[in-house]
DNA sequence: CATATATTGGAAAGCGCTTTCCTAACGACT
DNA sequence: AGTCGTTAGGAAAGCGCTTTCCAATATATG
C-alpha cells in the first residue's frame, strides 16, 4: 500500500528507470531539471524506497547481523553499541538476535537459529558476538561457511571453529595471565578462581590465563568453583566457597593469615565479581582487607561501584567497532586483535 | 550465488510451487512423498530461503524495528531484551537503532533516520523505546502516521504526538510521586531533584512526578538540578549543588541538621542516582547518614550496589516484552499500561 | 553539412519468491 | 459406465525495484 517508485515516476511523468537512477545512487544521475521533478515528486507523496525490493534487485540488503548472548548483560550491550556505530558509517542496519532466548529447541540452537535466520535475510555480514560454546555445532560451521562461500563475511570475536571467517582475536588469555601478574606484584599470593560455566569459551580461556598467570608465579589456586556466567552464578559460587571454609572464624582465619595478604577472588568476568562481592558483604567480609576481589572487562556501569573493582579493561566499544569494521568492509584485514589493560582499584588493595 | 527454490524444485522433479508449498508454511500440503523429496533436496543442497524475496512476494517482513536512545544504556538493553522475547514468538526478527549515534545530520534526526530505514525496510512494526524529546519532529509524526496508515503498527513507550500509535504509558509520573511520599513517609523532609535534560520526555515527567509528591506534602525542593542522563550528569550536577553550599563543613551542616533527617537527593534515574553517589563519596559524605539517595528504574546491574539503591522499579523486561506484543499482534489492545513499585533500600535510610 | 561520438531517457528483463488460476487425475456415487 | 466433486501439481503473473540494452537526441569532428 506505500506509494512506490512507478506512482512517483508517473507524479513525474518520467520513467521507472529515470526515477530509479534520480532517488536511489546511480551511476547515471540524469539531468538537473528532471531530478529536481522526481525529487518533488517524491517528496510530495512521501515515497520511501522498498528495501527488500531494492535488496533483491540489488542482491545486497544493507543489514548486518548481531548474534550476542544476552543484550542486557552490558559486556554484549557495549559491544553491540559499538557495532552500531561502525554500522551507520557503511549505512547498514543491525538485526539482532540473542542466544539466551530460546523458542522451542534446545538452548544450544539458539545460536543457529539466529545465523540461518541472518542468512535466510541474507545480510551482508554475521558478527559473532556470544560467548562462544566450547563444542560448536557442526551445523553451525556448515551453514556459515556456505554463507561465505556465498559471499557473506563472518567475524567471531574470539576464535571459532570456522575456518573462513575473520576473527578478531580478544586477549582474554593473556589479560588474565597479566592481571594475576600484576596482583602477584602487590605481595598476593592466594588466589580463589571463580571460572563460570566450563562450556564458555570466553570463560574457559580466561581461567587457563589465571592459571598459567599463577603457575608463572609458582602458585597454584585454592580452588575452582565454577558457575553460572552472572551476578548470582557470582553470589552462589562465592557462598559455596565461604562455606566450604567452616564457620565465619574459621573462613577470616583463611582468608586473613596475618603472614600474607588476604585472599584474591579472580573472577571471570566483573558480573561474577560483583556478584561476588555482594556475597562477601552479606558474610560481613570486607574488602579489601578481610578479602580481595577482581574481575575482568571493566564494565562502565560498575566503575560508579565501590570498593572500585579491580580489573582487566576490555575496549568493549571499540571491538564492537573493529568487528563490525571488519565484517563491513569487504577489503578488510582478516583478523584483527584487541588487547585490554590492567586496572588496579581498591578492591584488590590498591591506593 | 546461494541455492535458491527453483534448483530445489528442479533437484526434486517437482515445479516451483509445489516447492514453495512444501517448505513455506502454506495452505495447501503436498502428498507426503512428495514433500519428501523436496525436504531431502532442500537439506542436501542446504538451501535457505530468500527472506527479501518472500517479503517482497508476501508483502509482510518478519521484522521489527526497535529504536532506543542507547542500547548500551541498561534501561535501554533490558527493554530490548524484553522485545526479543516477545519477538521470538511470532518468530520475528528484530533491527536495532540507537538515537545516540549520529551520523550526519543533527543529533534530533537520528530517531526520524532510524524510523525511516526501518520503513524503508518495510518493518511490520516499529516500537519508539528512546525517551522521546520533548519537541516531537514533525516530519518524524507525517513518516509514521503514514507508516501507520499504510498498514505498518507503531508503538510508543510513553505518550508521543503520533495520535494513531499504540502506546505503552508507564507510571514515571506515579511512581515519583510514590516514591517521594514513601520517601516523605520516613520522615524525609528536604530533597534536591537531579532533573537530568529537560528535552527529555521521561526525564520531565519524572520530575513532575516528583514535584507533584513533594506538593502533597507541601514541601518544596531545595533544588532542582539539570544534567547529562548519565552517570557523569549525575555526578556533575551533585557536585554542582554541593559547591553551591560552600565548603565541606557548611554542607554538612546545611545536609545534616540534626534537628531533621538528612537531605534527600531525588534522581530522574538510577544511572544518574549512581553518578551522584559517587559524588558524594568522592566528598566523603556518607550515605544514608550525611545524605540520603534515590533513584528511579531498579536497574538490575544495581542491585548489588552498596548502599543498596532506594528506587522505583519500572518492570523493564516486561516493558519491552508488551510493547513487542502490542506491536506484533495486529489484534492487541491500542493502549496499555505499565506501573512499578517503590523499593526502599539502604540508601534512602531504610533498614 | 554529413558522419562519428557522447549523452540521456525509456522499455523490458530479471532478482527469488508466493499465489491465483487452470488442468488433469482420482474416487465416489447413481 | 458416466457424471460430479475433490484434490493435487504446474504455469504464469506479479511483488517493487535495478540495470542492461536501445533508440533518440545532442555534441563534436572532418
Amino acid at each position: 500500500m506505500p506509494v512506490k517508485l512507478s506512482e512517483v515516476a508517473q507524479h513525474a511523468g518520467v520513467s521507472l528507470a529515470t526515477a530509479s537512477r534520480v532517488l536511489n545512487g546511480s551511476s547515471r544521475t540524469p539531468a538537473a531539471d528532471i531530478a529536481e521533478r522526481v525529487k518533488s515528486a517524491a517528496e510530495e507523496l512521501g515515497y520511501v524506497a522498498n528495501a527488500q525490493a531494492q535488496a533483491l534487485a540489488r542482491s545486497t540488503t544493507g543489514l548486518v547481523g548481531l548474534v550476542v548472548h544476552d543484550i542486557a548483560d552490558p559486556y554484549f550491550s557495549a559491544i553491540a553499541h559499538g557495532v552500531q556505530q561502525a554500522a551507520l558509517q557503511t549505512r547498514h542496519q543491525v538485526l539482532l538476535a540473542g542466544t539466551d532466548i530460546v523458542g522451542d529447541g534446545s538452548p544450544g540452537d539458539a545460536e543457529l537459529a539466529a545465523v540461518n535466520a541472518f542468512i535466510s535475510y541474507r545480510t551482508d555480514a554475521i558478527i559473532l558476538a556470544a560467548s562462544r560454546l566450547l563444542d560448536e555445532d557442526p551445523r553451525l560451521a556448515k551453514a556459515l561457511s556456505q554463507y561465505i562461500n556465498n559471499g557473506g563475511r563472518v567475524v567471531t570475536l574470539g576464535p571459532s571453529a570456522i575456518p573462513e571467517a575473520r576473527v578478531l582475536t580478544v586477549a582474554n588469555r593473556e589479560g588474565a595471565t597479566a592481571l594475576v601478574a600484576a596482583l602477584v606484584a602487590q605481595g598476593i599470593k592466594r588466589f580463589v578462581i571463580l571460572a563460570g560455566p566450563h562450556e564458555r569459551n570466553t570463560a574457559r580461556v580466561r581461567v587457563e590465563g589465571f592459571l598459567h598467570g599463577l603457575a608463572e608465579a609458582n602458585l597454584e589456586p585454592l580452588a575452582v568453583v565454577h558457575g553460572a556466567f552472572t551476578s548470582k552464578g557470582g553470589y552462589d559460587a562465592t557462598v559455596e566457597y565461604l562455606n566450604s571454609l567452616g564457620d565465619k572464624a574459621q573462613a577470616l582465619s583463611v582468608l586473613k593469615d596475618d603472614a600474607e595478604s588476604p585472599v584474591c577472588i579472580l573472577a571471570a568476568n566483573d558480573v561474577i565479581a560483583l556478584g561476588a562481592m555482594t556475597a562477601l558483604r552479606s558474610r560481613e567480609l570486607s574488602i579489601p582487607t578481610d578479602i580481595q576481589v577482581a574481575g575482568f572487562d571493566d564494565i562502565p556501569t560498575l566503575r560508579d561501584h565501590s570498593p572500585a573493582l579491580t580489573t582487566y579493561r576490555l575496549p568493549l566499544e571499540d571491538m564492537g567497532k573493529l568487528a563490525a569494521e571488519m565484517a563491513l568492509n569487504p577489503a578488510a584485514k582478516q583478523s584483527g586483535s584487541v588487547t585490554g589493560t590492567v586496572v588496579l582499584r581498591e578492591s584488590a588493595g590498591h591506593q
